[in-house]
DNA sequence: CATAACTGCGATCACTGTTCGCAGTTTCTA
DNA sequence: TAGAAACTGCGAACAGTGATCGCAGTTATG
């Protein structure tokens, strides 16, 4: 009936039969990377990459099966960019926050990753190389394998949160945010929300402020010992 | 030039001059949050929205700006479920896990919430209780504001996460995931990947299942134990 | 050589969020 | 009290989206 692999990594990139594609998965996702690279995610439509691509929209049916699937691509070629040559050093949280500041740096430079809707398993062959680095690097944690791969997924949750947060400051703000924090200073001037009103005191005075690289890996550091410190129950 | 308040909190919901309008914003609300609890986020769109409500599609930008505004306002009203009138223990930690404990009850409610794509600062006057008391709890916490403000944002991404996690499980899957964790499985099995087969192995095996809830917990109460304690460095 | 499988793609469909202009209603002001 | 101003509801339309269908042309297989 319907077409048998639904996911891409299941479906051959080519027959035999006809004639040579002109172009490629790869090539398509290169094309995808870099729109979304200079103009954010919203830039990946099908028409927008057909026409940087060269080809008619519908042509590039013949690669992919849907958009969901060069976000698939997209993803799992980030994924691509994270060093695990890297050799473990045995603490498996320092190693797990290594791989994590690693895996920032790719956020910070593709932006797009933190736009990405969260699928619950959209995971590659290089997504996959990944995840066997993590959970090779709590290879002696005496944990059950469930716990590990939650660990990883929460890790990943919190490496996009950080990057957001990052790139939202340096980034230039949409009216909208510029709003919303009017918003939120006014309200909180009001008196009630005390705290809110102290916190946000406390940020614009501060001192110098630390580097966004540190305060990840303190952060990280500290998340991760939480985690994977054996249970006391 | 352009309206002025460009956040759904600070617009006045009324005039004084003409008609006296059929309906409300907390009436959208509702049936925007029924729509998306019955049929998922996907469902809110402006016409089915307006469909339900019995009136013209472009009737809704009466009463908000875009479906932006609808978004920011099931989401408040999704924060003004929690219930913030529990006293507080004194003890940080406790009282925060106590209050994502609540949270999540509300994520496993409202599907959507999982959905929602997490713009930098949604925040309403629910919200704001929310954060209010949350950064209450922290009070005795020798933690610049900032800090504290960074925790409560991910310690909601990491309920965000959870309750994505939990339902996935839970709900019926689509073919798409099924197809994507037959190819997990099929990969893990060709070999390399030695640490995810065996993880996954786990999974199928197991013993009696941990129940969510408590597997919640233990973990919160981990990453928010090394959140909040004092900075060694 | 015929058949089956493939490629590229114009045209089109159903859907999305949003805007415009108009008729009708209410309230404020001069 | 008349008129202007501000508001409501909304039909129609616009630009954009993802996806499908069918056709002409090309290539390899049996």
């Amino acid at each position: 009936m319907a077409q048998e692999p639904v996911t891409v990594w299941a479906r051959p990139e080519r027959g035999t039969r006809g004639p040579a594609a002109v172009h490629s998965r790869a090539e398509l996702t290169a094309v995808a990377v870099e729109l979304a690279d200079r103009s954010g995610l919203s830039a990946v439509s099908m028409r927008q990459v057909a026409k940087a691509l060269g080809v008619g929209q519908a042509s590039l049916y013949r690669y992919i099966s849907g958009r969901e699937d060069l976000l698939d691509l997209m993803t799992d070629s980030a994924a691509g960019e994270i060093d695990l040559d890297v050799p473990l050093s045995g603490d498996p949280v320092a190693d797990l926050a290594a791989l994590a500041a690693r895996t920032r740096t790719v956020h910070l430079r593709h932006h797009w990753l933190s736009e990405i809707p969260p699928e619950p398993l959209r995971l590659g062959p290089r997504s996959l190389d990944y995840l066997e680095y993590a959970l090779r690097a709590m290879a002696a944690v005496p944990l059950p394998g469930q716990t590990k791969m939650e660990i990883v997924a929460l890790m990943n949750a919190l490496i996009s949160q950080f990057a957001r947060a990052e790139l939202q400051v340096s980034h230039a703000n949409t009216d909208r945010q510029a709003a919303q924090a009017a918003y939120l200073s006014e309200t909180a001037a009001k008196g009630d929300h005390p705290h809110v009103a102290a916190a946000m005191a406390d940020h614009t005075e501060a001192g110098p402020a630390e580097s966004p690289h540190a305060l990840f890996e303190r952060a990280m550091h500290r998340v991760l010992t939480g985690l994977v410190a054996p249970s006391s129950s």
